[in-house]
DNA sequence: CACCCTCGAGTTCA
DNA sequence: CTCGAGGGTG
């Protein structure tokens, strides 16, 4: 063969090389980033796995068709990639699950049955991470592996030496001369999110889950990488945490239960976790079950379950193990909090500050334990962002407890026939053109806040809100009645101006539309809420307009505001940046709304609390003519708007109690508290009632129902108390606690 | 110039 | 209850 001709199949070749490399490469990315991103397993472990070592093949053959960002010098795969091979001492078993009370106890049922007597069962939180598997030799750590297939798993020794809390070297003495442990490696929620936000910042991808960050972050290549790299990705893994959960091959010992395990594996220096108990009934791990299902986001790390051991070893052996998973464990798995469901729309929504926010209308959908049919998008460049279009599937999930939030669109399931979302020029209640604020701004706003609807509804509702004058009966559907009623024409309140001079009149004749409970559609029928319905057989009344108990219950709310605490008019009046706590500050210092007004910028701005902005806020909003107008008329009505016998402005009285010098933070449901009387209490006290955990947070006063608030405080180290405690540290301050 | 905090908005349920 | 945005403070 000539030597031209030998050149010629070798280009033939490195071509059709070059075409399968990119192919491969633009898959496998597409495949990760729907697995890590979007937590969809667009093809099994196996194929993938596949493709990756293809890749990694043709790779060595023809070096120079490797590049810097391939997948295969990035980020590994998804389950076996290019880690070394490592066989387990002893297969590492999986976990049968339950997805029901009914279930569970069904197994529980069983098992007391095989063993032929009551058990006690061990319950722990199943950690939602990679499962892991340490062994050590002499107490030294030789080898950490991934579950991989059970059986064979990838040697990630390496990159674990970085994680912090895994000993290179067991403690105390005793070790056996080879020993597994088992565990679980993970990334804590504060960590994940602190990691998606640096990775969002550097304009990189973000991680679907805790999970996947962690999965991702394990199997990181340090070959290819410059030193800046190796650094980033050392930090990435030492933010890594991991606890055990179990021994695997060891004969005869030393300990007789699963609980005992534990603590000998504590003093090992080994983590172990806090939160689990040894309970002696069935019932009692149920109770557990449900415990752990509402308070799963009080735990530092996400759990998907609980797992449920019988605690006794020697029963461990008796029950054995089919050839997947041990019959003496079960995994309770709670719910997804995932699930994708159809996006209808995207509807443009006006508050009452006037900002216009688009959010998602969708097909109704059971997410942790509520059906959701919408949810926020923030604006429209998260819209872009999240690159959903209408008419996707799209996953969603309950950020934290509550919000639901859309996570982005299911590509694959696209049939073509979706649309983009365009954000509308015009006010979508009033048709006044959108504008930012301010020059660079994202949020459009509608400029036309003294008569746009929805702002004015907005604002009505939000002086009755709690925050506010805390009008009952005044919320969502009050305001709505009051402002934009199907009758009359001319509604009751054009703005919140008159809202103090409402008389039963201007409510007897209100109709307003009727909305199906399931659909939130408007049904077509109208009703008179205000006005007093005929029972059947009562005879016609007079003119048949006979105010209702809810008429005279909302005039006699409204009467009662008007002598409410100054700080809460201030609040009411929708002043921006004037919050609770700037209202009380301001408040204090001045006494009077007349105060207030006749100060200077300089003046403002002297208060503790408040800045130059506000103080612009505030001399920018009495400036506007129509604002007079709702003072006026609401101080004709006999709105009060001063604090009565405050000895005018000044300083205020620096408050002196128990509490003196010391931030609290009140969360949960404290016994003999309501959440607004626990705030106050704080402050009566002379402490500062924060609404969020910080360093600067001497307390926190947690009750049943606390979420991550707790959580933040353990990390922080701040000093939890409960509600006794807390009733203690407001009568006689802190030192009465030790 | 970092934090740390408050504000404001959206959301759902008992 | 949580997030982003942006203000206040050390």
């Amino acid at each position: 063969m000539a030597e031209s001709e030998v050149q010629q199949h070798a280009d033939a070749d490195l071509t059709a090389a070059k075409a399968e490399v990119d192919a491969l490469t633009i898959r496998v990315i597409e495949l990760r980033d729907a697995y890590y991103e979007r937590d969809e397993e667009l093809v099994s472990d196996a194929e993938y796995d596949r493709m990756m070592r293809r890749l990694d093949e043709l790779e060595r053959m023809f070096p120079e068709l490797q590049s810097q960002d391939s997948p295969t010098q990035t980020v590994g795969g998804r389950a076996a990639t290019l880690f070394d091979p490592v066989t387990h001492a002893e297969r590492m078993l999986s976990l049968d699950n339950v997805f029901s009370i009914d279930e569970f106890t069904a197994w529980a049922a069983k098992v007391e049955r095989d063993s032929g007597r009551r058990v006690d069962y061990l319950c722990e939180l199943k950690i939602d991470g990679l499962a892991i598997n340490l062994r050590y030799e002499n107490g030294r750590l030789t080898s950490a592996a991934t579950r991989g297939d059970g059986v064979v798993g990838e040697d990630v020794t390496e990159n674990v030496k970085f994680i912090n809390g895994i000993p290179a070297r067991l403690e105390g003495e005793g070790h056996p001369p080879l020993v597994e442990v088992r565990g679980e490696i993970f990334f804590p929620v504060e960590a994940f999110k602190a990691l998606n936000a640096e990775q969002a910042a550097a304009g990189e991808r973000v991680f679907a889950n805790p999970r996947n960050a962690a999965s991702g972050s394990l199997r990181q290549k340090s070959e290819g990488k410059n030193e800046a790299g190796l650094d980033l990705m050392h930090r990435r893994l030492s933010r890594l945490r991991m606890l055990v959960h179990g021994i695997g091959a060891w004969e005869n010992p030393p300990v007789a239960s699963q609980s005992e395990t534990y603590a000998l594996l504590k003093s090992w220096g080994l983590p172990t976790s806090e939160y689990f108990r040894v309970v002696k009934t069935a019932e009692a791990a149920v109770e557990f079950i449900e415990y752990y299902g509402e308070h799963r986001d009080s735990v530092s790390h996400e759990i998907d379950g609980i797992v449920i051991k019988v605690d006794e070893l020697y029963l461990h052996e008796e029950l054995g193990a089919t050839s997947r998973a041990p019959r003496w464990a079960i995994a309770y798995k709670y719910p997804p909090e995932q699930v994708n469901t159809k996006l209808l729309d995207i509807v443009v929504s006006v508050g009452r500050t006037g900002r216009a926010t688009p959010f998602a209308v969708m097909e109704p959908a059971r997410v942790a334990g509520s059906v959701v049919r919408q949810a926020t998008l923030h604006n429209q460049d998260v819209v872009k962002a999240k690159g959903v279009l209408i008419g996707d599937t799209v996953v969603l999930r309950k950020a934290g407890d509550v919000i639901p939030e859309v996570l982005g669109p299911v590509v694959e399931l696209r049939d073509g026939t979706e649309r983009e979302f365009v954000m509308p020029t015009n006010c979508p209640e009033c048709g006044t053109p959108l504008a930012p604020a301010k020059e660079g701004d994202i949020d459009l706003r509608c400029p036309n806040s003294r008569s746009c609807p929805a702002q004015v509804r907005g604002r009505v509702e939000h002086v009755g809100s709690r925050g506010a004058l805390d009008i009952e009966g005044l919320g969502e559907v009050g305001a709505a009645a009051l402002t934009q009623p199907d009758y009359p024409e001319v509604p009751p309140l054009v703005t919140e101006a008159g809202l103090f001079a409402l008389t039963l009149d201007d409510l007897v004749d209100i109709r307003v539309g009727v909305r199906d409970r399931e659909t939130g559609l408007r049904t077509g029928r109208t009703e008179t809420p205000y006005q007093r319905k005929r029972k059947k057989g009562d005879p016609e009344g007079h003119d048949g307009f006979v105010p209702s108990s809810a008429a005279t219950k909302l005039l006699d709310e409204i009467e009662k505001a008007k002598t409410k605490e100054l700080w809460r008019m201030l609040v009411a009046l929708s002043i921006r940046h004037v919050g609770p706590v700037a209202a009380r500050a301001l408040a204090n210092y001045f006494g009077s709304l007349d105060a207030i007004r006749a100060a200077t910028r300089e003046e403002l701005a002297a208060v503790d609390g408040v800045g130059g902005i506000i103080a612009d806020a505030l001399i920018e909003w009495f400036a506007v003519d129509w604002h007079q107008e709702i003072l006026e008329q609401w101080a004709a009505a006999g709105v009060q708007f001063a604090t009565p016998g405050h000895p005018g402005p000044g300083a205020a009285a620096s408050v002196d109690g128990p509490l003196a010098g010391l931030t609290v933070v009140a969360t949960g449901s404290l016994e003999g508290f309501t959440r607004e009387g626990a705030l106050e209490a704080i402050i009566a006290a002379g402490g500062k009632a924060a609404s969020s955990v910080s360093k600067k947070t001497d307390f926190v006063a947690a009750g049943p129902g606390a979420g991550s608030k707790l959580g933040k405080a353990e990390e922080l180290g701040v000093r939890i108390i409960d509600a006794a405690q807390f009733a203690l540290l407001l009568k006689e301050g802190p030192a009465a606690l030790d």
